[in-house]
DNA sequence: GCCGGCCCATGACGCACGTCATGGTCGCGA
DNA sequence: TCGCGACCATGACGTGCGTCATGGGCCGGC
């Protein structure tokens, strides 16, 4: 029996995911949670064999949560599903010991399939994520670029950006000039929305 | 019984639901979509008596879906379930004539609950998205304001926007600004981020 | 008929921003 | 050790953008 614990912040999807499991008997759901520290919780109470996280979780990331959830729980193998897979969160989601990695879009026999395959030790991710990544390749920006690109995406100004950043408002615009050139962007804005397309940032 | 169309882009998801609604014996999923057109064809096809829609689909809105299902199957009424409701998007859909309106993160006891109910003839919207769809209000943007600011979205130069829009550039920016204002915006990107927010554009 | 709101346009002003050149400090690999 | 690239900073230049004033054409309501 494989146990398996379920973290979506979408109660419906959650519950419906986990009907889905039920249906196969040799996988329980030992535990569910709306949340990533909710999930740690879980986690270091059930132990479970595998978990299956959303990309993205209310509090963090998904993918720095498996990270943090296999140091936690050595036993047990991460899988992440998502609505709309990026490239880069894929390759982020490798880096950081994730086995497993699918879009929402696939069958739903693929989704026991791959509890199992990550549970005997395997790993599976999505064939065509995959060949996206692969002909994406990596992230052009330095992390410092990422990092100001990423306070750049709510629209903020220059100074604001600054400020955040401890950094000479002059610096914030090199970076970003730098940042835009990289992604053939003609301004920052255009280049966040490419950096996030890609899943760079 | 109650016969139910599912039309949802994600398998995934999409069959869980199924397999959710499935556990009621008075609930019986007679088709399942993966798009709009499908979701249309199969109405056609199997005539049920409620349809659970996504909110977005890859061909189309699932708003406008709903309408032009109310006319091509009369006896249908339609549920909208949705990851992340916005207010506006909520009022766009009542206009069409929805019956039901609820965020994915609802309880899953609540979406049999709520098919029943419209098949009966009555309504539902989910409670908190109701009160933030009141208090939001309509948008403040005049209908030209709204298309400009979709326009500007994906951070292109004014410039651009005036060509696309068959407009002079002074204009455009008279609009944006106007638009920024009335949103309480200091540019246009945070005003694309706040219109967004409220499901405006 | 007149007023008010929306739409479109033009022009001017000033600041924010994008771009470039330059220079300094680190850390790393050849 | 030297060279290279990332990182930070400064300054200057030109332009894109936000803002305001102004004005004309069009419709709908008082």
């Amino acid at each position: 029996m494989i146990r398996v614990l379920l973290a979506d912040d979408e109660n419906l999807i959650r519950s419906a995911l986990a009907a889905l499991l039920a249906l196969e008997d040799d996988l329980e759901v030992v535990a569910e949670a709306a949340s990533a520290t909710e999930a740690l919780a879980m986690a270091r109470a059930h132990t479970p064999d595998v978990a299956v996280l959303d990309l993205q979780l209310p509090d963090r990331d998904g993918i720095s949560l498996a990270a943090e959830l296999a140091a936690a729980v050595p036993g047990c193998s991460s899988v992440i599903v998502t609505g709309h897979g990026r490239p880069g969160h894929l390759k982020r989601a490798l880096e950081a010991g994730v086995r497993g990695f699918l879009p929402k879009t696939v069958n739903a026999a693929v989704l026991s399939a791959v509890v199992r395959t990550v549970h005997q030790g395997g790993r599976y991710v999505d064939p065509e994520l995959a060949a996206e990544a692969i002909s994406a390749g990596d992230s052009p920006l330095t992390p410092r670029e990422a990092d100001i690109l990423e306070l750049a995406a709510g629209g903020a100004p220059v100074e604001e950006i600054a400020a955040r950043a401890h950094l000479s408002p002059g610096t914030v615009r090199n970076h970003l000039s730098a940042a835009a050139a990289k992604l053939h962007a003609a301004n920052r804005h255009a280049a966040v929305a490419e950096a996030r397309r890609h899943g760079w940032i």
